[in-house]
RNA sequence: GGCAGGUUGCCCGAGUGGCCAAAGGGAGCGGACUGUAAAUCCGCCGGCUCAGCCUUCGUAGGUUCGAACCCUACACCUGCCA
């Protein structure tokens, strides 16, 4: 793909406006002096509370890559200490992981999050711009109790830290735990570290990490006075919102993983190519490397021909390249390709068609077609709906299909004429839901 | 620690002994329309060997022919008091 034109250290700022990622900064035009002033150092955090980043991540990581690509270097942090501590949400308090459990999961983030990044490569010699990966357990999990009361929290007003939105929608409701309450000196104190160790000098986040973003750059000022580094920041960026109000990153399956084990890539690829029309431009903006022209150009042919789907189609490649690589990306095209085609599937050879259902949920079953099960029982067992009772109302609403063909029948069975290739069925359930038979 | 209130299906929320698998709303799913979009209208929305049966209303017991609804204990949440 064609890959936009870095920005150069200054431009950075009016591309993530351009990109309608800004929100807040503590100090825009000192912010922007610091990134004239030459290359500086920037973090973002990423606590364990899953075995995988997901898709709204992606925010995030792709911002530190822009600042890269902008001469910039980034600091990716995983939360291995804040993860066993837990940062309040409004919903109520989390709930516990082992430490063996966030130990495996620091791995994966840590995994996850280079692929995004440059790092020096293996024999090279170092530059400036390469990215760096830490653990903030490295210094949470062996700093003291006493220590971290005294030297970090006697900079911290409880009448503030009362006063934060989080905190407050809590102690109207459901409470919060003095280990999330605490929170926030952990992640103040990240950054104190940061700034040690690499001199980095800002800090990004989603607007809801504005609190611990302002309260870390609060704290280098006490804890180190005249800030030796020179002077800290901190930006957030937007919240993405989606047109219709929901929660952006999930499905009905749930949560958009960029681990193929829990999304597998076809659905992936699947989740970007259904962006809603009036959402697609923004997806753009901020989940991908397009250049300005680029994404003006599918602007409009989304507002001119809003069926071609060309931008959504630009950003599902774009996105499953960048997280499952170019092969795969073909593959799950191929896939959609054929699954979603003209409705003929007995075209297709056995070679795309055995593809195109390794990508999407299907069973196995021994042959041959009289003994198979009935269809309402392949469905379940497909996974395409979640029990025999929904694979049954599919078929009694009239949305369950074998190779395309509408089933009717709640009793109805495979003859041996259905099966593609001798050992194939197509199953779908609604318009996009597509799931797979193979006979063995 | 004391007192009061609360805990219902994915979420919110009604239900105070049989007519309750449980009102209503939201989310979700399907159909029509279209473009694997949105909006709209219609239908569905615990499970199963599906005109029937089974399991659900914080947990465990109890009363009763019969309990989401009554009693007891326990857990958790909220508020007021100390």
């Amino acid at each position: 793909m064609e890959r936009a034109r870095d920005s150069t250290v200054t431009e950075i700022i009016d591309e993530l406006q351009w990109r309608g990622l800004l929100a807040q900064t503590t100090d825009l035009d000192g912010l922007r002096k610091a990134l004239a002033d030459g290359p500086i150092t920037l973090y973002c955090g990423f606590d364990p509370t899953a075995g995988s980043l997901h898709v709204g991540h992606l925010t995030q990581v792709l911002t530190l890559a822009r600042f890269q690509r902008a001469g910039h270097r980034p600091i990716a942090l995983v939360g291995g200490g804040t993860g066993l501590i837990g940062d309040p949400k409004p919903g109520g308090e989390r709930s516990l992981n082992s430490p063996e459990t966030i130990a495996h999961w620091v791995d994966v983030l840590g995994r996850q999050l280079s692929a995004f990044l440059r790092f020096t490569p293996e024999g090279s010699a170092p530059q400036p711009t390469d990215a760096v990966l830490e653990n903030n357990g490295a210094w949470l999990d062996s700093i003291g109790a006493i220590e971290l009361l005294r030297d970090v929290g006697k900079h911290f007003s409880v009448n503030q830290m009362l006063a934060r939105e989080t905190v407050k929608s809590r102690l109207g409701g459901e409470g919060m735990s003095y280990t999330e309450f605490s929170y926030v000196l952990l992640q103040s104190y990240d950054f104190v570290e940061l700034y040690r160790r690499h001199r980095c000098t800002l800090q990004i986040g989603g607007t809801d990490q504005w609190g611990n973003i302002t309260a870390g750059t609060d704290l280098i000022r006490r804890m180190d006075g005249n800030e030796p580094h020179g002077p800290v920041h901190g930006l957030t960026t937007n919240l993405l919102t989606k047109a219709d109000g929901t929660k952006f990153g999930k499905t009905e399956s749930g949560t958009v993983w960029l681990d193929p084990e829990l999304t597998s890539p076809y659905a992936f690829y699947q989740f970007w190519f259904n962006a809603d029309d009036r959402d697609v431009v923004r997806y753009l903006k901020v989940f991908g490397f397009r250049t300005r022209a680029e994404i003006e150009e599918l602007e409009r042919l989304t507002a001119e021909r809003p069926a071609a789907r060309t931008a959504q189609r630009t950003l599902a490649e774009d996105l499953t390249t960048l997280v499952h690589g170019e092969d795969e990306c073909r593959k799950v095209i191929e896939a959609s390709k054929a699954l979603f085609g003209q409705g003929d599937l007995t075209g297709l050879d056995a070679a795309t068609l055995d593809a195109a259902l390794a990508e999407v949920p299907r069973t196995e079953a021994d042959g041959p077609a009289a003994a198979l099960p009935p269809v309402v029982d392949l469905l379940a067992a497909s996974g395409l709906v979640p029990s025999k009772s929904a694979a049954r109302r599919a078929v009694q609403d009239g949305g369950a299909y074998v190779n395309n063909v509408k089933v009717t029948d709640i009793d109805a069975r495979v003859a041996d004429g259905d099966l593609l290739h001798g050992r194939y069925l197509v199953l779908r359930r609604g318009k996009r839901s597509v799931g797979g038979v193979v006979v063995t």
